[in-house]
DNA sequence: TGAATTTCTTAATCTAAATTAAGGAAAACG
DNA sequence: CGTTTTCCTTAATTTAGATTAAGAAATTCA
Protein backbone atom coordinates (compact mmCIF):
# COMPACT_ATOMS: atom_id res chain seq x y z
CA UNK A 1 0.00 0.00 0.00
CA UNK A 2 2.66 2.49 1.04
CA UNK A 3 5.51 0.84 -0.83
CA UNK A 4 6.50 4.11 -2.50
CA UNK A 5 6.52 5.93 0.83
CA UNK A 6 8.62 3.23 2.53
CA UNK A 7 10.99 3.23 -0.42
CA UNK A 8 11.32 6.99 -0.11
CA UNK A 9 12.09 6.71 3.62
CA UNK A 10 14.64 3.99 2.85
CA UNK A 11 16.57 6.46 0.71
CA UNK A 12 17.44 8.36 3.88
CA UNK A 13 17.25 5.99 6.87
CA UNK A 14 16.99 2.27 7.55
CA UNK A 15 13.90 1.01 9.33
CA UNK A 16 13.46 -2.41 10.96
CA UNK A 17 10.54 -4.44 9.58
CA UNK A 18 8.72 -3.74 12.86
CA UNK A 19 9.23 0.01 12.42
CA UNK A 20 8.05 -0.14 8.81
CA UNK A 21 4.94 -1.86 10.12
CA UNK A 22 4.35 0.95 12.64
CA UNK A 23 4.76 3.55 9.90
CA UNK A 24 2.13 1.74 7.83
CA UNK A 25 -0.27 1.91 10.76
CA UNK A 26 0.07 5.65 11.21
CA UNK A 27 -0.72 6.64 7.63
CA UNK A 28 -4.05 6.55 5.89
CA UNK A 29 -4.68 6.48 2.17
CA UNK A 30 -6.87 9.06 0.49
CA UNK A 31 -8.14 9.40 -3.06
CA UNK A 32 -8.93 12.84 -4.45
CA UNK A 33 -10.73 13.43 -7.76
CA UNK A 34 -9.49 16.03 -10.24
CA UNK A 35 -10.23 19.46 -8.74
CA UNK A 36 -10.91 17.92 -5.32
CA UNK A 37 -9.46 19.67 -2.27
CA UNK A 38 -7.24 18.35 0.52
CA UNK A 39 -7.11 21.77 2.17
CA UNK A 40 -9.16 24.92 1.77
CA UNK A 41 -8.31 28.40 3.05
CA UNK A 42 -9.86 29.10 6.44
CA UNK A 43 -9.32 25.65 7.89
CA UNK A 44 -6.19 24.55 9.76
CA UNK A 45 -4.01 22.28 7.63
CA UNK A 46 -5.04 18.82 8.90
CA UNK A 47 -2.09 16.73 7.73
CA UNK A 48 1.04 16.32 5.65
CA UNK A 49 0.50 14.64 2.30
CA UNK A 50 2.81 12.31 0.41
CA UNK A 51 1.77 11.88 -3.22
CA UNK A 52 1.55 8.21 -4.24
CA UNK A 53 -0.05 8.88 -7.62
CA UNK A 54 -1.12 12.06 -9.39
CA UNK A 55 -0.40 15.74 -8.91
CA UNK A 56 -1.31 18.41 -6.37
CA UNK A 57 -1.02 22.18 -6.46
CA UNK A 58 -0.79 24.58 -3.53
CA UNK A 59 -2.13 28.07 -4.17
CA UNK A 60 -3.59 31.13 -2.48
CA UNK A 61 -5.89 33.91 -3.63
CA UNK A 62 -4.25 37.31 -4.08
CA UNK A 63 -5.81 40.66 -3.18
CA UNK A 64 -6.84 41.02 -6.80
CA UNK A 65 -8.67 37.71 -6.66
CA UNK A 66 -6.23 35.69 -8.78
CA UNK A 67 -5.07 32.17 -7.93
CA UNK A 68 -1.34 32.22 -7.25
CA UNK A 69 0.30 28.78 -7.30
CA UNK A 70 3.44 28.48 -5.18
CA UNK A 71 4.08 24.73 -5.21
CA UNK A 72 3.29 21.57 -7.14
CA UNK A 73 3.68 18.04 -5.80
CA UNK A 74 4.12 15.01 -8.06
CA UNK A 75 4.69 11.38 -7.09
CA UNK A 76 7.06 11.02 -4.11
CA UNK A 77 6.75 14.63 -3.01
CA UNK A 78 5.50 15.85 0.34
CA UNK A 79 3.07 18.76 0.57
CA UNK A 80 1.61 20.68 3.50
CA UNK A 81 1.06 24.21 4.77
CA UNK A 82 3.79 24.15 7.41
CA UNK A 83 2.76 27.43 9.00
CA UNK A 84 -0.75 26.29 9.62
CA UNK A 85 0.39 22.81 10.56
CA UNK A 86 2.67 24.17 13.27
CA UNK A 87 0.49 27.00 14.53
CA UNK A 88 -2.90 25.26 14.18
CA UNK A 89 -4.15 28.57 12.74
CA UNK A 90 -6.43 28.70 9.68
CA UNK A 91 -4.53 28.27 6.43
CA UNK A 92 -4.48 30.85 3.66
CA UNK A 93 -3.83 28.13 1.09
CA UNK A 94 -5.73 25.66 -1.02
CA UNK A 95 -4.33 22.23 -1.82
CA UNK A 96 -6.10 20.90 -4.89
CA UNK A 97 -5.66 17.83 -7.09
CA UNK A 98 -4.66 18.75 -10.65
CA UNK A 99 -5.44 15.17 -11.76
CA UNK A 100 -7.06 12.23 -9.96
CA UNK A 101 -4.64 11.73 -7.09
CA UNK A 102 -3.82 9.24 -4.33
CA UNK A 103 -1.99 10.44 -1.22
CA UNK A 104 -0.60 8.92 1.97
CA UNK A 105 -1.90 11.09 4.81
CA UNK A 106 0.05 11.78 8.00
CA UNK A 107 -2.49 13.36 10.31
CA UNK A 108 -1.10 16.23 12.35
CA UNK A 109 -2.44 14.84 15.61
CA UNK A 110 -0.62 11.56 15.10
CA UNK A 111 2.67 12.88 13.77
CA UNK A 112 4.40 13.39 17.10
CA UNK A 113 3.30 9.97 18.36
CA UNK A 114 4.73 8.35 15.25
CA UNK A 115 8.04 10.19 15.67
CA UNK A 116 8.20 9.12 19.31
CA UNK A 117 7.68 5.49 18.29
CA UNK A 118 10.07 5.58 15.33
CA UNK A 119 12.86 8.06 16.16
CA UNK A 120 14.63 7.25 12.89
CA UNK A 121 11.91 9.33 11.24
CA UNK A 122 13.18 12.43 13.05
CA UNK A 123 16.29 11.95 10.98
CA UNK A 124 14.30 11.18 7.83
CA UNK A 125 12.34 14.40 8.10
CA UNK A 126 15.44 16.37 9.08
CA UNK A 127 17.26 15.21 5.96
CA UNK A 128 14.18 15.79 3.84
CA UNK A 129 13.66 19.31 5.15
CA UNK A 130 17.32 20.08 4.58
CA UNK A 131 16.75 19.30 0.91
CA UNK A 132 13.61 21.41 0.92
CA UNK A 133 15.68 24.29 2.32
CA UNK A 134 18.29 23.76 -0.39
CA UNK A 135 15.62 23.72 -3.11
CA UNK A 136 14.11 26.92 -1.73
CA UNK A 137 17.42 28.74 -1.78
CA UNK A 138 17.93 27.67 -5.40
CA UNK A 139 14.46 28.80 -6.28
CA UNK A 140 15.28 32.36 -5.26
CA UNK A 141 18.42 32.22 -7.40
CA UNK A 142 16.32 31.29 -10.41
CA UNK A 143 13.67 33.81 -9.54
CA UNK A 144 15.97 36.78 -9.14
CA UNK A 145 18.85 35.70 -11.35
CA UNK A 146 16.99 34.79 -14.53
CA UNK A 147 14.39 36.18 -16.90
CA UNK A 148 11.02 34.49 -17.25
CA UNK A 149 12.13 32.91 -20.49
CA UNK A 150 15.18 31.36 -18.83
CA UNK A 151 13.10 30.16 -15.92
CA UNK A 152 10.65 28.47 -18.26
CA UNK A 153 13.48 26.82 -20.19
CA UNK A 154 15.11 25.62 -16.99
CA UNK A 155 11.85 24.29 -15.60
CA UNK A 156 10.98 22.39 -18.78
CA UNK A 157 14.44 20.83 -18.81
CA UNK A 158 14.48 20.03 -15.09
CA UNK A 159 11.04 18.41 -15.05
CA UNK A 160 10.58 16.87 -18.48
CA UNK A 161 7.04 15.70 -18.96
CA UNK A 162 5.69 17.94 -16.25
CA UNK A 163 5.05 20.76 -18.68
CA UNK A 164 2.74 18.43 -20.58
CA UNK A 165 1.03 17.33 -17.40
CA UNK A 166 -0.38 20.60 -16.06
CA UNK A 167 -2.29 23.29 -17.94
CA UNK A 168 -0.08 26.09 -19.14
CA UNK A 169 -1.88 28.75 -17.16
CA UNK A 170 -0.94 26.89 -13.98
CA UNK A 171 2.69 26.79 -15.02
CA UNK A 172 2.50 30.51 -15.78
CA UNK A 173 1.10 31.18 -12.32
CA UNK A 174 3.86 29.13 -10.69
CA UNK A 175 6.57 30.85 -12.74
CA UNK A 176 5.11 34.23 -11.89
CA UNK A 177 3.69 35.50 -15.16
CA UNK A 178 0.44 35.64 -17.09
CA UNK A 179 -0.65 32.80 -19.38
CA UNK A 180 -0.50 35.28 -22.27
CA UNK A 181 3.12 36.02 -21.61
CA UNK A 182 4.07 32.35 -21.27
CA UNK A 183 2.30 31.70 -24.55
CA UNK A 184 4.40 34.42 -26.17
CA UNK A 185 7.60 32.94 -24.75
CA UNK A 186 6.73 29.50 -26.04
CA UNK A 187 5.86 30.80 -29.51
CA UNK A 188 9.20 32.58 -29.71
CA UNK A 189 11.16 29.65 -28.28
CA UNK A 190 9.68 26.80 -30.29
CA UNK A 191 10.28 28.37 -33.69
CA UNK A 192 13.16 25.99 -34.38
CA UNK A 193 11.45 22.96 -32.91
CA UNK A 194 9.47 20.32 -34.72
CA UNK A 195 5.93 21.52 -35.20
CA UNK A 196 3.19 18.94 -35.43
CA UNK A 197 2.04 18.92 -39.04
CA UNK A 198 -1.62 19.67 -39.84
CA UNK A 199 -2.47 15.96 -39.68
CA UNK A 200 -0.47 15.18 -36.58
CA UNK A 201 -2.26 14.62 -33.32
CA UNK A 202 -0.94 14.31 -29.72
CA UNK B 1 30.46 31.06 25.19
CA UNK B 2 27.58 29.44 23.34
CA UNK B 3 24.91 30.41 25.86
CA UNK B 4 22.70 31.89 23.15
CA UNK B 5 23.01 28.75 21.04
CA UNK B 6 22.21 26.44 23.97
CA UNK B 7 19.27 28.65 24.89
CA UNK B 8 18.02 28.41 21.32
CA UNK B 9 18.31 24.63 21.35
CA UNK B 10 16.49 24.55 24.69
CA UNK B 11 13.49 26.21 23.03
CA UNK B 12 12.94 23.01 21.05
CA UNK B 13 14.51 20.08 22.95
CA UNK B 14 15.91 19.33 26.39
CA UNK B 15 19.58 18.38 26.63
CA UNK B 16 21.30 16.79 29.63
CA UNK B 17 24.23 18.82 31.00
CA UNK B 18 26.55 16.18 29.52
CA UNK B 19 24.95 16.63 26.09
CA UNK B 20 25.20 20.40 26.35
CA UNK B 21 28.88 19.91 27.08
CA UNK B 22 29.30 17.77 23.94
CA UNK B 23 27.54 20.41 21.86
CA UNK B 24 29.96 23.02 23.18
CA UNK B 25 32.87 20.86 22.08
CA UNK B 26 31.66 20.50 18.51
CA UNK B 27 31.25 24.19 17.78
CA UNK B 28 33.93 26.75 17.23
CA UNK B 29 33.63 30.49 17.57
CA UNK B 30 34.55 32.80 14.73
CA UNK B 31 34.77 36.58 14.50
CA UNK B 32 34.24 38.29 11.14
CA UNK B 33 34.92 41.97 10.49
CA UNK B 34 32.46 44.15 8.59
CA UNK B 35 32.60 43.05 4.92
CA UNK B 36 34.49 39.88 5.84
CA UNK B 37 33.41 36.63 4.17
CA UNK B 38 32.41 33.28 5.69
CA UNK B 39 31.75 31.83 2.23
CA UNK B 40 32.72 32.91 -1.27
CA UNK B 41 31.29 31.60 -4.56
CA UNK B 42 33.39 28.79 -5.99
CA UNK B 43 34.17 27.09 -2.69
CA UNK B 44 32.01 24.41 -1.06
CA UNK B 45 30.07 25.77 1.91
CA UNK B 46 32.28 24.68 4.82
CA UNK B 47 29.81 24.91 7.71
CA UNK B 48 26.50 26.05 9.12
CA UNK B 49 26.63 29.35 10.99
CA UNK B 50 24.65 30.44 14.04
CA UNK B 51 24.83 34.19 14.60
CA UNK B 52 25.78 35.06 18.19
CA UNK B 53 26.27 38.78 17.54
CA UNK B 54 25.98 40.90 14.42
CA UNK B 55 24.41 40.42 10.99
CA UNK B 56 25.16 38.32 7.90
CA UNK B 57 23.85 38.51 4.37
CA UNK B 58 23.70 35.74 1.76
CA UNK B 59 23.87 36.88 -1.85
CA UNK B 60 24.81 35.78 -5.34
CA UNK B 61 25.92 37.64 -8.46
CA UNK B 62 23.36 37.80 -11.27
CA UNK B 63 24.11 37.50 -14.99
CA UNK B 64 24.08 41.28 -15.15
CA UNK B 65 26.73 41.47 -12.45
CA UNK B 66 24.48 42.76 -9.67
CA UNK B 67 24.55 41.48 -6.10
CA UNK B 68 21.24 39.80 -5.28
CA UNK B 69 20.63 39.26 -1.56
CA UNK B 70 18.30 36.37 -0.73
CA UNK B 71 18.73 36.06 3.04
CA UNK B 72 19.84 37.97 6.11
CA UNK B 73 20.76 36.43 9.45
CA UNK B 74 20.60 38.35 12.72
CA UNK B 75 21.31 37.10 16.24
CA UNK B 76 19.92 33.59 16.86
CA UNK B 77 19.51 32.77 13.17
CA UNK B 78 21.16 29.95 11.30
CA UNK B 79 22.69 30.50 7.87
CA UNK B 80 24.26 28.16 5.31
CA UNK B 81 24.13 27.26 1.64
CA UNK B 82 22.26 23.98 2.05
CA UNK B 83 22.72 22.87 -1.54
CA UNK B 84 26.45 23.16 -1.38
CA UNK B 85 26.57 21.80 2.15
CA UNK B 86 24.73 18.63 1.09
CA UNK B 87 26.33 18.13 -2.33
CA UNK B 88 29.85 19.31 -1.45
CA UNK B 89 29.76 21.18 -4.79
CA UNK B 90 31.09 24.74 -5.11
CA UNK B 91 28.65 27.33 -3.85
CA UNK B 92 27.21 30.09 -6.01
CA UNK B 93 26.71 32.28 -2.93
CA UNK B 94 28.64 34.70 -0.79
CA UNK B 95 28.06 34.93 2.96
CA UNK B 96 29.31 38.29 4.15
CA UNK B 97 29.19 40.16 7.46
CA UNK B 98 27.14 43.36 7.24
CA UNK B 99 28.55 44.48 10.60
CA UNK B 100 31.31 43.06 12.81
CA UNK B 101 29.90 39.62 13.59
CA UNK B 102 30.49 36.64 15.87
CA UNK B 103 29.22 33.21 14.82
CA UNK B 104 29.12 29.71 16.25
CA UNK B 105 30.43 27.41 13.52
CA UNK B 106 29.22 23.85 12.98
CA UNK B 107 31.73 22.40 10.55
CA UNK B 108 30.17 20.19 7.90
CA UNK B 109 32.61 17.34 8.53
CA UNK B 110 31.67 17.20 12.22
CA UNK B 111 27.93 17.67 11.91
CA UNK B 112 27.00 14.01 11.47
CA UNK B 113 29.26 12.95 14.34
CA UNK B 114 27.58 15.49 16.61
CA UNK B 115 24.12 14.28 15.62
CA UNK B 116 25.17 10.68 16.27
CA UNK B 117 26.36 11.64 19.76
CA UNK B 118 23.38 13.85 20.59
CA UNK B 119 20.33 12.42 18.81
CA UNK B 120 18.09 15.04 20.40
CA UNK B 121 19.64 17.45 17.92
CA UNK B 122 18.08 15.51 15.04
CA UNK B 123 14.81 16.64 16.51
CA UNK B 124 16.08 20.17 17.12
CA UNK B 125 17.10 20.58 13.50
CA UNK B 126 13.93 18.89 12.26
CA UNK B 127 11.77 21.36 14.19
CA UNK B 128 13.96 24.24 13.11
CA UNK B 129 13.81 23.28 9.44
CA UNK B 130 10.06 22.88 9.68
CA UNK B 131 9.89 26.53 10.70
CA UNK B 132 12.25 27.44 7.89
CA UNK B 133 9.89 25.67 5.47
CA UNK B 134 6.93 27.57 6.93
CA UNK B 135 8.76 30.89 6.62
CA UNK B 136 9.66 30.10 3.03
CA UNK B 137 6.07 29.36 2.09
CA UNK B 138 4.98 32.65 3.67
CA UNK B 139 7.70 34.49 1.81
CA UNK B 140 6.20 33.45 -1.52
CA UNK B 141 2.81 34.67 -0.36
CA UNK B 142 4.26 38.07 0.38
CA UNK B 143 6.26 38.07 -2.81
CA UNK B 144 3.40 37.24 -5.13
CA UNK B 145 0.48 38.52 -3.11
CA UNK B 146 1.69 42.02 -2.29
CA UNK B 147 3.13 45.08 -4.00
CA UNK B 148 6.65 46.23 -3.20
CA UNK B 149 5.26 49.00 -1.03
CA UNK B 150 3.25 46.51 1.04
CA UNK B 151 6.24 44.20 1.34
CA UNK B 152 8.39 47.04 2.61
CA UNK B 153 5.74 48.06 5.14
CA UNK B 154 5.34 44.49 6.33
CA UNK B 155 9.06 43.98 6.62
CA UNK B 156 9.61 47.17 8.61
CA UNK B 157 6.81 46.20 10.96
CA UNK B 158 7.90 42.57 11.30
CA UNK B 159 11.55 43.38 12.00
CA UNK B 160 11.56 46.72 13.79
CA UNK B 161 15.06 48.10 14.05
CA UNK B 162 16.35 45.95 11.24
CA UNK B 163 15.60 48.60 8.65
CA UNK B 164 17.92 50.93 10.52
CA UNK B 165 20.59 48.27 10.79
CA UNK B 166 21.33 47.49 7.14
CA UNK B 167 21.93 49.94 4.29
CA UNK B 168 18.82 50.64 2.28
CA UNK B 169 20.26 49.33 -0.95
CA UNK B 170 20.65 45.92 0.71
CA UNK B 171 17.06 45.96 1.85
CA UNK B 172 16.04 46.91 -1.69
CA UNK B 173 17.99 43.97 -3.08
CA UNK B 174 16.38 41.58 -0.60
CA UNK B 175 12.90 42.91 -1.34
CA UNK B 176 13.52 42.61 -5.06
CA UNK B 177 13.70 46.20 -6.26
CA UNK B 178 16.25 48.90 -6.99
CA UNK B 179 17.50 51.28 -4.29
CA UNK B 180 15.97 54.11 -6.33
CA UNK B 181 12.54 52.56 -6.19
CA UNK B 182 12.74 51.84 -2.45
CA UNK B 183 13.76 55.43 -1.92
CA UNK B 184 10.68 56.56 -3.81
CA UNK B 185 8.45 54.27 -1.74
CA UNK B 186 9.88 55.62 1.50
CA UNK B 187 9.48 59.23 0.40
CA UNK B 188 5.83 58.63 -0.40
CA UNK B 189 5.18 56.62 2.76
CA UNK B 190 6.86 58.84 5.34
CA UNK B 191 5.01 62.01 4.35
CA UNK B 192 2.75 61.72 7.40
CA UNK B 193 5.49 60.61 9.75
CA UNK B 194 7.49 62.77 12.11
CA UNK B 195 10.38 64.35 10.28
CA UNK B 196 13.48 65.23 12.23
CA UNK B 197 13.57 69.00 12.55
CA UNK B 198 16.49 70.95 11.06
CA UNK B 199 18.29 70.95 14.43
CA UNK B 200 17.49 67.36 15.34
CA UNK B 201 20.25 64.82 15.18
CA UNK B 202 20.17 60.99 15.52
C1' DT C 1 -20.71 11.82 -29.89
C1' DG C 2 -21.63 16.34 -29.16
C1' DA C 3 -22.52 20.41 -26.13
C1' DA C 4 -20.28 22.70 -22.43
C1' DT C 5 -16.33 23.92 -20.38
C1' DT C 6 -11.46 24.68 -20.25
C1' DT C 7 -7.41 25.99 -22.24
C1' DC C 8 -4.39 28.40 -25.59
C1' DT C 9 -3.09 32.07 -28.73
C1' DT C 10 -2.51 36.66 -30.88
C1' DA C 11 -2.35 41.51 -30.74
C1' DA C 12 -3.16 46.38 -29.08
C1' DT C 13 -2.63 49.17 -25.19
C1' DC C 14 -0.98 50.27 -20.63
C1' DT C 15 1.87 50.44 -16.29
C1' DA C 16 5.03 49.31 -12.50
C1' DA C 17 9.45 49.26 -11.93
C1' DA C 18 14.28 49.37 -14.14
C1' DT C 19 17.81 52.17 -15.96
C1' DT C 20 20.60 56.09 -16.36
C1' DA C 21 22.57 60.18 -14.61
C1' DA C 22 24.14 63.18 -11.24
C1' DG C 23 24.30 65.88 -6.95
C1' DG C 24 24.23 65.69 -1.86
C1' DA C 25 24.53 63.46 2.83
C1' DA C 26 26.38 60.43 5.95
C1' DA C 27 29.76 56.98 7.70
C1' DA C 28 34.11 54.93 8.06
C1' DC C 29 38.56 54.99 9.22
C1' DG C 30 43.41 56.43 8.89
C1' DC D 1 39.44 65.65 12.45
C1' DG D 2 39.13 65.66 7.79
C1' DT D 3 38.99 63.08 3.56
C1' DT D 4 37.65 59.05 1.23
C1' DT D 5 34.27 55.95 0.56
C1' DT D 6 29.74 54.56 1.00
C1' DC D 7 25.06 55.57 0.81
C1' DC D 8 20.69 58.09 -0.43
C1' DT D 9 17.68 60.86 -3.28
C1' DT D 10 15.42 62.98 -7.36
C1' DA D 11 14.09 62.99 -12.06
C1' DA D 12 13.97 61.73 -17.16
C1' DT D 13 13.70 57.86 -20.07
C1' DT D 14 13.00 53.05 -21.17
C1' DT D 15 11.31 48.32 -20.85
C1' DA D 16 9.47 43.81 -19.39
C1' DG D 17 5.54 42.10 -18.58
C1' DA D 18 0.34 43.05 -17.36
C1' DT D 19 -4.15 43.94 -19.01
C1' DT D 20 -7.84 43.68 -22.10
C1' DA D 21 -10.32 41.59 -25.77
C1' DA D 22 -11.67 38.06 -28.65
C1' DG D 23 -11.51 34.05 -31.30
C1' DA D 24 -9.79 29.11 -31.91
C1' DA D 25 -8.63 24.63 -30.21
C1' DA D 26 -8.77 21.02 -27.14
C1' DT D 27 -10.88 18.45 -23.15
C1' DT D 28 -14.37 16.77 -20.39
C1' DC D 29 -18.14 14.29 -19.30
C1' DA D 30 -23.15 13.50 -19.77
Amino acid sequence: MYAALLAHIARYVTLTPAEAQVVGNYFTCQTVPRKGYLLEAGQPCPASYFVLQGCLRLYFITEKGAEQITQFALENWWLADYSSLLSRQPSEYYIQAVEPTVVAVLDYARQEALLAQVPALERYFRLLLQRVAAANQKRWVHHYGESLEERYQFFSAAFPGFVQRVPQYMLASYLGCTPEFLSKIRAKTSLGEARPGPAAKG
